[in-house]
DNA sequence: ACCTGAACACCGTTCAAGT
DNA sequence: ACCTGAACACCGTTCAAGT
């Protein structure tokens, strides 16, 4: 065919049929996304430098998250806390959307230019806290584990353990317990997100009588 | 060569040379494997029914642990608080001592029991604590995010965000400030700890009078 | 500039054949 | 029972050739 009048293939279609092949099987290959685009694997190259773009690319498009979910709005009145809770939900609510991409984004090391700023305004608002240099980052670290762990638990099956449910252990009851809910990986997620938030106020209020809410640029 | 008197594999063999080529290259293969022990890569299949069932004998493997890392010691008089502390922190110090395996078993369903008892010995201390049914499982998910994040911590490059350290931004300023530590993954991993377990202690604290110290069976 | 097809160096897994 | 070698159906990536 060689070189046609107009392009066949788009950065944007890339990314289209990369994320379309995650939420179908769970993986993506270039051979099935050339497949899927109607074009050769190699042709792919002129517009990506390989598989990990193409990855950090989906990472790009599933960040962009929908418009149309606001969360709380978040004006100068809002406490660190709301911030934090609002952040974070709506970080996983984009994956919530794309279950099956979570395990692939893993591996990864983060470039999105909007990753990144969710995490400049996570320690600005932790900075706005109270939290300083070490502290910030740390604090970081563990709301990164607790949301790319709730992201792939959106992606696991049913049941985390092989367990019989009922079992006489306590695994078993808490197995038991989680299945009569609607959503076990929703409940498991707001009341992490509680913990979590209760525990830094905790730590913030043995930094000194900084805390309280401060006006925000 | 066919069938030799002395089996040339054993399962241990297969999953000590797994964990050696993870360690080394952060990956395996099955025909690498069969190189380092001096076989065919079909005849593995004798032992093992493929590169899943060695990944979970690797996770088997490294949750062995270091039989002389006692960590507290866990007699009755323990507060649920420094069992679970001693739990995840032996969790953590089994993959610290092979930091690239936990990218490699995020995506994989936990089998092995000794993790299951892992996990039974959290419920059961979280009982203990005076959490029921979904509120064990839910916790269980945290620390499981949690502990899946240090040990993906203990994996990550030095730099975990793309950003000019000293830049002016709260990201920046986090940055400059985990860089003077001896070590960045450690701190932020106690930090977290504590703050989950405040955290829980707090939620605790709404359940009712029942908290406390419980003998242990 | 952009696509194709052939090619390379890999994978995991199966299976008949050998002893 | 346990190993080999050939085979199958895949990968990601490169590159000369075409327009």
């Amino acid at each position: 065919m060689a070189r046609p009048l107009k392009p066949l293939i788009s950065i944007d279609a890339v990314v289209t049929a990369a994320l379309d092949l995650i939420d179908e099987s769970g993986d993506f290959s270039l051979p099935k996304l050339a497949a899927r685009i109607g074009v050769s694997p190699s042709s792919i190259y002129n517009h990506v430098s390989g598989r990990e773009e193409i990855l950090e690319l989906v990472r790009g498009r599933i960040t962009e998250g929908d418009p149309l979910l606001p969360g709380v709005p978040l004006d100068a009145e809002a406490s660190w806390e709301d911030v934090l809770r609002s952040e974070i939900r709506t970080y996983r609510e984009n994956f919530a959307r794309h279950p099956r991409a979570a395990p692939l984004m893993v591996m990864q090391t983060v470039r999105n230019a909007r990753v990144i700023a969710f995490y400049e305004r996570m320690a600005s608002v932790l900075e706005e806290a109270g939290f300083r240099g070490a502290d910030v980052a740390s604090a970081l670290a563990m709301i990164d584990s607790f949301a790319i762990g709730a992201a792939l638990d959106l992606s696991a099956p049913g049941n985390v353990w092989d367990v019989a449910p009922g079992a006489d252990s306590a695994l078993g009851r808490a197995v038991e317990g989680a299945a009569g809910l609607g959503d076990r990986a929703e409940t498991a997620f707001e009341f992490g997100l509680e913990v979590l938030i209760d525990g830094l106020r905790l730590r913030q209020g043995r930094l000194g009588p900084r805390n309280g809410r401060v006006p925000r640029s």
